[in-house]
DNA sequence: TTCCCTTTGTTTATTCACTAGACAAACTTT
DNA sequence: AAAGTTTGTCTAGTGAATAAACAAAGGGAA
């Protein structure tokens, strides 16, 4: 059933929007956001008191006069809490510390070669006390803990990981965060963190309808879909990856012939690479080779950006008509080489209307993507449950 | 910016609640909308007089004590109103009248030979007209006029139609009818009305993410994502017929090469019929044609759901992670046929986590798919809008 | 039958959040 | 200095929901 609807609710709701309206359009007085949401005076005025002795919020000194009384200018109170969040990659870990708006105050680098699950939580949780210790004191401290990792998360039976590039499967990840430290716990598949992080953080800000590609070792795509992450059922949505492309193509290791994935990859690159003579070969050192203008390195990576533009996005433009499609992860340092190739099929092969509404873009946060959108999704629930409780207590 | 909050919309939403709950679970008490909704009595018995003042719903007698005073039974007065919907296809029109509940009323099947589109309307307006005479009286009359059509409708610039399966192009169909008629009109695709038809009354109404796949000449798909239709940045969503299967295949007159359509629909079985030596034969006749027993027509259809199941529609269920995947139009006459093949395909195609949340159905309701969901449009736009009415006079 | 208990639906008093408008403070312009 | 503006607060009023009392209409047992 749906939800019942009360002056408590609305009272939620509204001081939401005065947030909001701050977050967004700070320095701004208590006047204009009264004029921004359509709220009245008084009712902006009462709200933001509140705000304030909540700490989400701050006085500034007093801005410029427009012709009468000086206005009392809010700022978002950025420093009340603390985001741990984390990019739990295949070879490395990307652990920051954000404020409130995202802004990273601290930031390291573990790599690993051991998969072993052990030894991989203890470098993580080394990793977030390091993160957990360079936090300021502040209202709210460590307001949520939030990872980005290579894999599904299945909310059924209680979130339980399955990562099967790293070798893991049914790790509860969720539930040993939670008990080892008090704070709420998010984890999420690295490319739909990355979808959101480009979103709120990157390139995406002005789309709704936003496809992230992330291309490293095999492809992971995020889909915001009317301005929210898609999951779908059970949060398994997105596996493009595992999109036959050649219906009669190479088994994949998941069972289906002709995935995207094995033309289109990092994977797919060291392949092609090993039968062209570069010998346990790098990304990093094709795409030197061919900044050094080698024909084959040029080729390779070519050819790359033609399964991955001709084939797999212009099919992601025909399923979603998205506003814009990024692309993320490993694969970004070759876009001097790739990106012509991926504008030109797309030009060739995409349907006229799909094709116009669509953008094309490479991510603006790079290395950052996934942990900005864990950033952004333990931000967000820290406004948000904050505000239920108020209501609950009130 | 976001809406603001206040009375009326509490109002207004609770309002919308009540009603709902009435629609769902008629012959339903006061006292037990309260109980389900979690509202004070009071607060129902005002919204319900106000209903019942609006017409939409009515006191029917009085039911079973269960140990005191009998309860007033409510009823959703489902002869409020009714709407006309049409399902504009390439070689017929199909028209229904229904009531507010979607119960078809009259239905009236009108075939034609020639595409142009002066003659296609004057068709058109003259299967509305006779739907509209075939209304009985009623306190709203005809709410609003639904048409699914084979193409895409653009919304910027004014809805305008482009179905190139019928040849036209920019055609500004909702324009046109609601100048003619002075009632709200909605032009919708016929793949995304069916997809709408099966979540509201169909084999969908338990799944809030279900994708429903169009089988005819081409492939049109629609997308019901968290419970609502997905219409991509600008309706062109769902262009899953032009998704690339076979890298290098043929071309196809998109412009694209190896897209599915090419492979799985109508047109790609009488081809391959042709060559088998079933001269101009419809689709019928080749299903009549393996139902009695001949091993060409046979294995045509098994091939043809080899290609959609092990294909196409493993490629949508590693996309979406949908609850169910929903197949109609005139492909379902076949359906001994090449379900089994499907069903194998996916069993031995697609990933397991996937593979396991999926349902896959025919629809349930074949030839009515679009029309029916045009009718829960026009339907689910009148309650609305009513509501609005009401709180912007109040 | 009669009396008591239940259930349903209405009525009344209260609460809560928002709005309109008055007002004071602080500033600019003439 | 006087007049007009803008900001932010305060007060009275409104509308919608809730809680609780109450009336109406039933059932069940002695």
């Amino acid at each position: 059933m749906s939800q019942t609807w009360n002056q408590h609710v609305v009272k939620k709701e509204n001081k939401a929007l005065v947030l909001e309206t701050i977050k967004e359009k700070a320095p701004i007085s208590r006047a204009s956001i009264a004029q921004v949401t359509g709220l009245n005076k008084g009712t902006v005025s009462s709200l933001v008191s509140e705000l304030i002795d909540e700490k989400l919020t701050n006085e500034s000194g007093t801005g410029e006069s427009s012709g009468g009384r000086r206005p009392v200018m809010l700022l978002l109170n950025e420093t009340a809490g603390y985001t741990i969040s984390i990019d739990l990659g295949v070879k490395s870990i990307l652990g920051v510390l954000t404020d409130l708006r995202g802004n990273i105050l601290h930031e390291k680098r573990t790599l690993f070669n051991n998969n072993n699950v052990e030894e991989v939580l203890h470098l993580l949780y080394k990793l977030i006390d390091e993160l957990g210790v360079a936090a300021p004191d502040s209202e709210y401290g460590i307001v949520g803990i939030g990872v980005g990792v290579p894999g599904g998360v299945v909310t059924t039976e209680g979130e339980i990981l399955l990562a099967p590039n790293l070798g893991w499967k049914k790790v509860p990840l969720s539930q040993l965060l939670s008990e080892k430290y008090q704070v709420p716990i998010t984890v999420e598949n690295e490319a739909n963190a990355g979808a959101y992080g480009e979103k709120v953080y990157g390139v995406g800000q002005l789309s709704s309808e936003l496809v992230y590609a992330s291309v490293g070792i095999g492809i992971g795509v995020g889909l915001i879909l009317d301005g929210k992450l898609y999951r779908g059922l059970r949060g398994f949505s997105g596996e493009l990856g595992h999109m036959t492309i050649e219906k009669d193509g190479a088994v994949c290791r998941c069972g289906n012939k002709g995935c995207w994935e094995l033309y289109a990859s990092e994977q797919a690159l060291l392949k092609q690479a090993e039968k062209n003579g570069y010998v346990n070969a790098t990304v990093e050192e094709i795409v030197i080779a061919a900044n050094n203008g080698e024909a084959n390195a040029i080729n390779m990576l070519a050819q790359l950006g033609d399964y991955l533009g001709g084939v797999g996005i212009t099919n992601i433009i025909h399923i979603f008509n998205p506003e814009q499609v990024v692309m993320g992860n490993t694969l970004q340092s070759a876009e001097k080489f790739i990106m012509p190739a991926i504008e030109k099929r797309i030009e060739n092969n995409a349907i006229g209307f799909n094709k116009n509404d669509v953008q094309l873009n490479m991510s603006k946060l790079k290395k950052h993507s996934t942990v900005m959108g864990m950033a952004a999704f333990t931000i967000e629930s820290f406004y948000i449950t904050r505000g239920n409780e108020r209501v609950t207590i009130s």
